[in-house]
DNA sequence: TTCAATTATATTGCGCGCAATATATTTATG
DNA sequence: CATAAATATATTGCGCGCAATATAATTGAA
């Protein structure tokens, strides 16, 4: 059947390519990630803690673009694991504060070749063009 | 804590703002989506079978990019809803054929201008970064 | 022709991702 | 000071998304 409605169509949509391009890369982390015991989204909570040590749920929720409902479990799941701690924060009770632990900074000399390993697979753009991609992702992101 | 390691940094990373990105732009299509009773990943597959009208299982999974495991609890839902059948082909037992029912065909009226409300939001990108973006994202769908 | 390999879909299990709601704490207001 | 509003996190429910496994049908090779 043809399509009457152009913009109806798979190929006239950016926000397809966007999805399935996510997916794609996300799934590329697994054979690095898998063995660790980590997925994706964990190791984007460990990269922040890496980086910040300490941190309550809601700002860690403002940098990854996460909620709670997705965060308190896997915060739960990486603690489990010993790569975290959560303790409610003495000056407000509301707030519970994530901090990485021994075993958590061990993991990033586990992590710290699997960037590398990522772009070597995906170098179908010119490090000029890879910028280009990262400044337009980061205008939508930062939109309203 | 400083981070020894600049390719761990979130910001150095192409893949977290494409991953943070499709999120949130999937996310703008559930206010138009909730209404109809539709989630995302469902229109994505009313829009090929409004074009293709009929189509195994596997195919519709080659142009998602999406498994029998997603798929099939999926197209369950949409037929139930009415919009779709699933039958065995004829000349193939294996294969499982859906199509595109009277009222999934009726649907289409009411998403014709979602794709128009939804770019309506996202004006921070002139056409040609647009084309340029998505241009770039095939680059990656494509690859290997 | 028989049976092992291949193919197509379905099922199971688990971790998101997010909306909606609940709970507890803090802040603001009268 | 009492209490209503705001804030931070937790819980619940549901639909993906994907790896792993299962099932059934088809194809291929001896």
């Amino acid at each position: 059947m043809a399509q009457e409605y152009p913009q109806l169509l798979l190929n006239n949509q950016l926000c397809f390519p966007l999805y399935a391009c996510s997916r794609k890369i996300v799934g590329s982390y697994t054979p690095f990630l898998k063995p660790l015991g980590l997925t994706y989204t964990q190791y984007l909570v460990l990269m922040v803690l890496w980086e910040h040590e300490s941190m309550s749920v809601g700002q860690l929720g403002n940098i990854l673009y996460l909620d709670a409902g997705t965060l308190t479990p896997l915060l739960k799941r990486l603690e489990k694991a010993g790569y975290v701690t959560r303790e409610r924060s003495k000056d407000d009770e509301r707030i519970t504060i994530i901090s990485i632990t021994e075993a958590g900074n061990q993991l990033k000399e586990q992590c710290k070749d699997i960037p590398s390993k990522i772009s070597a697979g995906s170098s179908a753009l010119t490090r000029e063009e890879a910028g280009e991609l990262y400044r337009m992702l980061y205008v939508f992101l930062k939109e309203e």
